[in-house]
Formats: C-alpha cells, sequence, structure tokens
DNA sequence: AAGTGGTCTAGACCACTGC
DNA sequence: CAGTGGTCTAGACCACTTT
C-alpha cells in the first residue's frame, strides 16, 4: 500500500492537499538521517510510485523543497541533498561585504577564524529560553575573531547546547564553517536563521581585538540557528566592524 | 495569432521558456499601467487563450509573479495586482522592531512620520550614480522624524529624482506610506529595495530628535528602492535608535 | 542509448466567492 | 448557480548528463 494512501483520515483535521503530504514525508527522512547531505535522491517517477502519487505531484513537492534550500536539483543527473559546502550556500547566511570592493579582485570573501576560548557551563535562564533547555542543561560557548585578507572584522560567541552536541570534548577543533560541521558530523542541517541587529558601542576587550578605539559603533548581529524540525540549535552573537564594513540585504 | 506564436525566431538567441516569455509579458503590463495595482487580471483560461498557452502555463507564470509579490491570487475571486497598502506588503520592507513587544498589545506598528524639511537641487555625484543620472538633473530631498506609540525612532533623508516625480511642487503632500503614493500617483511599481547597514555614531542634531546623547550608537540603513524596470527611483539613509529598536531579519 | 530533470498540454475534479 | 483559483493526473516531448 503507497505511503499517502490513507482514504479513511480519523480525524479530517489534516486536510493537506498530496504535495504538502509528498513534502513533509521527504523532510522527515532528510531529518532523520535517512537521506544525507550530498546524496541523490531517487528519481521523481521513483518516489511518485512509492509514495501512490503522479509524478507531477512529486515535482511540486520538490520544487517547494528547493525553494527552501534543501535540495539542489541537476538536469540530467538527478536531485541532491542540499549541502552546507555547496558554493552557493556558503554565502547563504553570510551578509557581510567590505565597503569598498572594487579594490578586492572578486565579490566579498568568506572570512577565516581563529579560536580564541571555549568553555563548558550551566544554561544561563535566557539560555534555557533560547534553546528551551531544562534547569540542569549545560552548554558550549565558543569565542572566536573572524578576518579576512584585511585583518579583523568581527569578534563572536557561539553558544551549542550539550544535549545536541554532547561529545565535544575539550580537543575538539570547531571548523570555519561550522554549519556544514553541524550537518556532517550530526547529521544537524540548519534550515533558517534568525537575526536581530543593532549598533553598539565597542566594549574595550572587542575593540582591542579589531583595532578600534573604545566606545566605536559595531553592528551586533543576534542570531538563531534553526534546524530542520525547528529545533534552535545554535545562538551566535557577532559585534563587527562598521567602518570599512556592511551588512547587505535585499528585500523583495 | 496569438502573441506567443513566433515559430520563425530570426536570432534564436532567446530559448526562454513559455512561461517566461508569458510572465514577461505580464510584467510589461504592469509596467505600462495597461494593469493597474488593484486591477484584477483576466482569468488564467482568457489569458491562456490569447497567449496561445495552455492554462498550466499561465499558472505558472502567474505563480511566479506571485512569488516575487507582484500579483496577489484569491481561490474564488481572481487574480489582483499587487497594492503596495495589502496589508501583509505594508511591512514587506519595514523590519523594525521594538526590542520588547511583549508588553506592546501586539505586533510592530507602522510609525508615522513628520516632515521636517525639504529642498530641491541639482544631483550630486554620488546621486548621478545612484540613479543612473546625467549631469544637469536634480533632485528632490524630503527629511522626516519617524515616531511609534513610545516616541522618535529614527531619522530619515528620502531623495527622489525630478526626472520620475517631475510635477512634485513645494505644495506636495507626502505621505506616510510613500510606496503606495509611488504607486498610485506615479505608476512606479517598488520591486524590490537593496539594502546596506552599519552602526554609525549619532550626529548632534539626529541624536537631539531622538532624545539620545551625541555619539549614541545608531543603526544607518542605506536603502535604494528598485522598480518593476530596474531603475533606481528613491535613495533613502534612515538613523534609527538601537536602544529599543532591532532590525529583524529572517535568512532561508 | 538510457536516465535524469524541465517544459507543456489537456482534462478532471475540488474549494471558495459572489450573485 | 457560474466563475474563479487550487490540486492532481497522465502523457508527450525536450535538454542535459552519463555510460
Amino acid at each position: 500500500m503507497a505511503v499517502l494512501d490513507n482514504p479513511t483520515s480519523p480525524t479530517r483535521l489534516e486536510a493537506q492537499p498530496l504535495y504538502v503530504k509528498a513534502r513533509n514525508i521527504m523532510v522527515d527522512r532528510l531529518i532523520s538521517g535517512q537521506w544525507r547531505p550530498g546524496q541523490m535522491l531517487p528519481s521523481e517517477f521513483a518516489i511518485a510510485a512509492e509514495l501512490g502519487v503522479s509524478q507531477g505531484t512529486v515535482r511540486k513537492a520538490l520544487d517547494d523543497m528547493t525553494t527552501e534550500g534543501l535540495v539542489v536539483r541537476k538536469q540530467g543527473r538527478g536531485t541532491f541533498v542540499a549541502e552546507a559546502e555547496d558554493n552557493s550556500i556558503l554565502f547563504r547566511f553570510y551578509r557581510l561585504t567590505p565597503d569598498d570592493h572594487q579594490n578586492s579582485s572578486s565579490g566579498p570573501t568568506f572570512p577565516e577564524s581563529k579560536y580564541l576560548a571555549r568553555s563548558q557551563g550551566a544554561a544561563t535562564q535566557q539560555e534555557r529560553d533560547i534553546f528551551n533547555l531544562l534547569a540542569d542543561d549545560r552548554v558550549w560557548r565558543f569565542q572566536r575573531l573572524r578576518s579576512n585578507e584585511d585583518g579583523p572584522i568581527l569578534w563572536e560567541q557561539l553558544v551549542l547546547p550539550l544535549r545536541y552536541f554532547g561529545d565535544f570534548t575539550e580537543q575538539t577543533q570547531l571548523p570555519n564553517n561550522v554549519y556544514q560541521f553541524y550537518s556532517s558530523n550530526y547529521g544537524i542541517i540548519v534550515a533558517k536563521v534568525n537575526e536581530q541587529l543593532r549598533a553598539v558601542s565597542a566594549p574595550d576587550d572587542v575593540a582591542e581585538m579589531l583595532h578600534l578605539p573604545t566606545g566605536a559603533p559595531l553592528l551586533e548581529i543576534d542570531r538563531r540557528a534553526i534546524a530542520l524540525d525547528d529545533r534552535v540549535v545554535e545562538w551566535r552573537r557577532s559585534l563587527c566592524r562598521s567602518d570599512t564594513m556592511h551588512y547587505r540585504n535585499e528585500l523583495k
């Protein structure tokens, strides 16, 4: 019996279109790890036959998932689970740009990271609220300084719940592209991020690291990264120099 | 003969799918004003018959235009040209939110505007670059202070080329929602905006208007509004208080 | 040549709106 | 009730990639 056959739905509450149900089933396979990043999906016809719907319905579901950035379609080759290291996806969540990159040879570059410190501790009330944690939950905290070819551009702290990243040790090396790391090592796919931007005055220590005077205006970016299953899996607070960089945003 | 019939395309350079051609024809009708904001479009079948394609092809074109925010589809009623005053569209380009709106009854509110000054003058080199103007072009400049129920939240300057808004007089009153005004009075539909965000120190005069000390960190938003035909039609520079407000952004 | 996604069609039926 | 958009199907053909 096909997966989607359910002629006598008991509750009648879920009057979802077939293509939405098909999408949800496929997203579940991404969440469960049955389909892993980089892997090729079955063909549209194969999925359609398995779910008991037409190929056009599967196509609409896959189109939606393409728009969400979950899968990548390549004509003549197949449909693949999106990887964080896909080139276009490297910059998907990265909006900081040098003010004047006529001078640089090409567009914005992805900054390198130098890890300054790490610690583990009990989650604060704020952290418990953000991650929906219990009173005895613990978190990892990482501080790092990120630089491009012109020097340091931002300081940031990452907070990760032990609950999701429990096997971290004091020796675990975080790479520069952490979302790729979450994906390949923990099967945690970051589906979207919510950011709040503010202007703040640089505290002493950060100002020094960025070679700026104390009190210089910095762009603060408070980011919560949200996984496929809607859990907040990372909280990040970045302080970015604003004299040579800006945050670009296109609204449609 | 149907509009899209073109069996012997001379150049063969435009191998666009039919639904892209259909979309472009319909966007041209928005640009030309043949279809005006709020107006109901012909039915999918009527458009399909006129263009000589199937209803499914017109549907795909209209779906794309819906995603672009150009039209609004209402089941059982019809497809309508999007209006700037459509409720959801009021907030489409407005990302500023009070830090703590648990206190306010509902979500973010659209701030009121008090116009402080206006002037007309020759375009600066920067303005000519932004708008792609000639040496003798002139621009209007408006300054306004925007406030919500808790007081003033931002100061901003709007720059508009006379070329596009030539019949402005010293008496023309700009409303609060300017994009609706551009649309209904000039047929200029803002399709997207490009923003650059920075942190800056408040200059004396703006600090005073926002009841902040001189040098307080402010969020600067440099926005260029782009019309359907890809012209930049408005340049806006906003300085927003950052102690009680933030800029929210969801990246997918 | 075989297999994939991309486009396009024709037609059926459903869900919603307004007369 | 008629007219609209929304969903779903089945099938055809095209464009691209790999074998």
